[in-house]
DNA sequence: GGATATACCTTGACAGACGAGGTAAGTAGT
DNA sequence: ACTACTTACCTCGTCTGTCAAGGTATATCC
């Protein structure tokens, strides 16, 4: 993982809601997922994952349940309800303003 | 303040730098020019503000010394030192990084 | 005298991220 | 049969940055 985590804290539950707003999935994968988006820079730790999960299910942004899998090891899958729909919406806006504040906040004026 | 602190998070330290490069500063001043810059969006907390005042300079990248006013409130004013310089480049090109990806991240296909 | 603005600082609590550990089932190679 | 690896889940304790709430002191305005 070349880039740090500080950089993406406040938003590893928006980057979750946004990949079940896709389809259906689990723990493993969602991780797996995010590797490759990043193009292999940023994993999540899976305690970090997992307690947004916990986080996630306790706001009512999530439900989740057992997948009947034959064969391997047993899936927990998450799925996005209409409130964490809402929620997702309103992070996205949060984060285009925010983005817009630093990018204003952390430059200089003319210096090489 | 209409921004969640939780997205600055991770970027109060490069904020800080940036302001500095452009002149010595103090305190409060830095806070009340962040309040200015982001329109009345931002602000950081005193605790947050001096904390990272204490980090910075435990780091190397900023030194301190008072001023000398003869009127009114006596102010810590701060300097950027040149390890201090380099590490606002480097934060900086990490923030260019960290937004690319979390764009990539958050964003959903094709959904309205 | 009292309120407001400037200007600094500290303590304790909280929340999110993480390191380090664990459980369990399937697959591949020797 | 054993070993190693992958998939897949979970938890506990620690660390770090932020914040609420408190404090000190000087100067100005009504």
């Amino acid at each position: 993982m070349s880039i740090t985590a500080d950089l993406i804290r406040g938003h590893t539950e928006t980057i979750i809601l946004a990949h079940l707003l896709q389809r259906e999935s689990y723990g493993y994968e969602i991780n797996k997922s995010i590797y490759e988006k990043s193009g292999g820079q940023y994993e999540l730790k899976e305690a970090t994952l997992y307690g947004a999960f916990r986080r996630l299910e306790e706001n009512g942004y999530i439900t989740s349940y057992w997948g009947n899998e034959t064969t391997g090891a047993r899936r927990r899958y998450y799925r996005i309800t209409a409130l964490g729909d809402k929620q997702y919406r309103a992070s996205r806006a949060e984060w285009e303003n925010a983005r817009r504040l630093i990018d204003i906040l952390i430059q200089t004026e003319a210096k090489p």
